[in-house]
This record gives structure tokens, C-alpha cells and sequence, in this order.
DNA sequence: CTAATTTGACCATG
DNA sequence: CATGGTCAAATTAG
């Protein structure tokens, strides 16, 4: 059902709810996951051991619950039309256009990086869904592209590239959203997750492991190798300094963290062209196109290790903590 | 033939 | 209503 821009039938019940409710959860679940990281990066040696499980179970829970709740459920089915889309012409007429799309805007910084450069080849494939003029440089059409497996793969990556106003020998690229497609060439490790994985899926998923576990998608094998991955900056650090006698579980699972560390940090090298500016930002509120409610986003790849330099955290949702910190990014030009 | 691009229409948001 | 983002039929390229 639901496939990616099919049928999407009906936007019928859905009670919708209030946006400043949606809001207040969300400050929330912010709050909270806040409080997490702050207890999973300051830790001082006794707390870590003492309060740790206890307290980062309920902060989880609480975050959690806030997230599932109210507006956010994935079964609620908020997203996509939003109550009705009225199709024109189509219905009874039968005539040469069928529409039957919602065309959703984009505005509001989103999760979005830009990029300027004279190289059009960032490494992944595109397809190219549509070019407007826009009022903004009405010389250079922007040009509308998303990941060739999209269908295939439910990557959600998209990007917009214009020529620059000032420099027309360059272009502004936008990104947006994240790969979770890989290149079928080059995977580059296999990854035959089972047991001591689970543990990090419940740390790691938050809203993802609820909302994942119905997820019909076919290949979410190695995502929980690949969060653990994404999250690696905050629990390797917990892990080091925690070191509990008690559990030598911990030890190891903390070399095997650190041993797949590099693969997704280490990325952004040969990333396109030799200069390249990056003016990217991470908003705060960030409505996924399809992820945490669509329920057909799989948390997040990391894609080929050889093009993408960016958007490596699953949790990008949260990214934004008040602080100084966006580690969570591997934004470093 | 299949896959990618072009292009105009549709539609949500401000 | 204007603007911008997306869809999908039609067209072109491989």
C-alpha cells in the first residue's frame, strides 16, 4: 500500500491534532533528550555507573512517550495530504492529465546543507523530477533532483541545484534529507547483526524502534550497526569512562563501537571538488518528509563511504541541543 | 525496449 | 493570490 507516491488514497479521519500541542511535546522530548546527552557526555566516573540505567530508562521513556504520543504517532496518518486534496480536472474527465500528487512546500530551513560549487557530481545518483524559475534569481532555474533509488529504496535524499546569481560559473546546491540508500557497487561491509545489537537499538531509536519494528521494509538489517555508528560521538564516550566491572559485555561492545567508528566519521574526503563551500545549517524543527510518521524512511545509511561527507546522523531530529554541540553532524569541511 | 529528462499542471504554504 | 515544490504524462536518450 502506501508505496511512494502512489495511491495515498484517502486523507479521511485523523483527528489532527493541535499544532501547539505538537510543539510542547516536542520542547518536551527536547528537554529530555537533553538531560540524556548531558548525562551521557558529562560523565563523572560515579554517576555513570550509579545513575545510569535507571534514570536513562526513564529519560528514554520519557522522550519516548512524548515523542509516540499525541501528534506524532505513525499511524495517525498526519502527513501526506493533510485532509483532502481536491484534484481538479481529472476525476470523471478523464482527460490527458491525471493528478493526483500533493504538491508539498518546502520553506522553512529544513534539515538542509548548501553547497556551492562548479561540480554538479557529488558521487550519487540523481533523477531529475522538475526545474522552475524562481522569483529569487529569475535567470537561473532551479533544477529539482532526488535519489535514483527512491523507488527501489525509499531513500528520501533530495536536492535543489541553481546556477549562482553572482557566480553563474557555480552552482548552489541544496541538500536535503538524508541517503539511506547504498550503491549496490560498493557495499562495504556486510553485516550480519544479532544479539548484543538490540541493546543499541533500544538506547539508539527512540521514536524509531516503535515505529520501525511494524516498518515492512525489506532491508533494515544492518541499520543497527549503522545508528550505533551515527550515534557513535555521545555513548563511545560513556562506554570509555564507564567501564563497569560488572558488565565486561560493556568493554567489548565498546571496542566493537569504536571499532566501526571510522567508517562514518572519517567519510569527507574526497567528497566532490576541491573547494567547496558549505553553508549548511540544522534546524530545529524539521519535519521529515516521511520518516518518523511515514514509517518508510529506515532510520538512516550512511550511503557509500567514498561520496558522502554529510548528513551521517540518524538522529538528526534531536541534533539541535542548545549548546555548542552539533558533533552529531559530521559537518567538517 | 527501458530509463532518464522535460514540461506543464497541481497543490500546499505564506 | 503568489510562490515554490512535486507529480506524472510526454518526450528523449541509452
Amino acid at each position: 500500500m502506501a508505496s511512494p507516491g502512489g495511491g495515498v488514497g484517502d486523507g479521511s479521519g485523523s483527528p489532527a491534532t493541535e499544532p501547539h500541542e505538537v510543539i510542547d511535546d516536542l520542547l518536551e522530548a527536547r528537554k529530555q533528550a537533553v538531560m540524556l546527552h548531558n548525562m551521557l557526555q558529562g560523565t563523572s566516573s560515579s554517576s555513570c555507573v550509579a545513575a545510569s540505567t535507571r534514570q536513562l530508562n526513564q529519560l528514554i521513556d520519557g522522550v519516548m512517550s512524548r515523542l509516540q504520543s499525541s501528534s506524532l504517532s505513525p499511524g495517525g496518518g498526519g502527513r501526506r495530504g493533510s485532509g483532502g486534496r481536491k484534484k481538479k480536472s481529472a476525476t470523471a474527465v478523464a482527460g490527458p492529465h491525471r493528478r493526483s500528487s500533493s504538491g508539498r512546500r518546502r520553506s522553512k530551513s529544513p534539515f538542509v546543507k548548501t553547497v556551492t560549487t562548479k561540480e554538479l557530481e557529488d558521487g550519487k545518483q540523481w533523477r531529475k523530477y522538475g526545474q522552475k524559475h524562481i522569483q529569487d534569481s529569475p535567470n537561473n532555474p532551479r533544477s529539482y533532483y532526488r535519489c535514483t533509488h527512491r523507488p527501489d529504496q525509499g531513500c528520501m535524499a533530495t536536492k535543489q541545484v541553481q546556477a549562482s546569481e553572482s557566480n553563474p560559473s557555480e552552482f548552489v546546491i541544496n541538500y536535503y534529507g538524508e541517503h539511506t540508500c547504498r550503491d549496490p557497487s560498493t557495499i562495504p561491509f556486510v553485516v550480519e547483526a544479532e544479539a548484543p545489537i538490540a541493546d543499541y537499538a533500544n538506547l539508539i531509536s527512540f521514536g524509531s524502534s516503535a515505529v520501525a519494528s511494524t516498518s515492512r521494509d525489506p532491508l533494515r538489517q544492518s541499520h543497527h550497526r549503522l545508528m550505533a555508528e551515527a550515534v557513535d560521538t555521545t555513548p563511545s564516550c560513556s562506554f570509555a569512562n564507564c567501564h563497569s566491572p560488572l558488565s565486561p559485555e560493556c568493554a567489548s561492545e565498546a571496542a566493537a563501537l569504536s571499532s566501526s567508528l571510522p567508517l562514518s566519521t572519517v567519510v569527507g574526503s574526497a567528497v566532490t571538488t576541491p573547494s567547496t563551500s558549505i553553508v549548511g545549517s540544522a534546524p530545529a524543527e524539521y519535519d521529515w518528509p516521511s520518516g518518523l510518521a511515514g514509517g518508510d524512511m529506515a532510520s538512516s545509511f550512511p550511503s557509500s563511504p567514498s561520496s558522502l561527507g554529510f548528513m551521517t546522523g540518524s538522529l538528526g531530529s534531536f541534533g539541535n541541543l542548545p549548546g555548542d554541540d552539533d558533533d552529531m553532524f559530521g559537518f567538517d569541511p
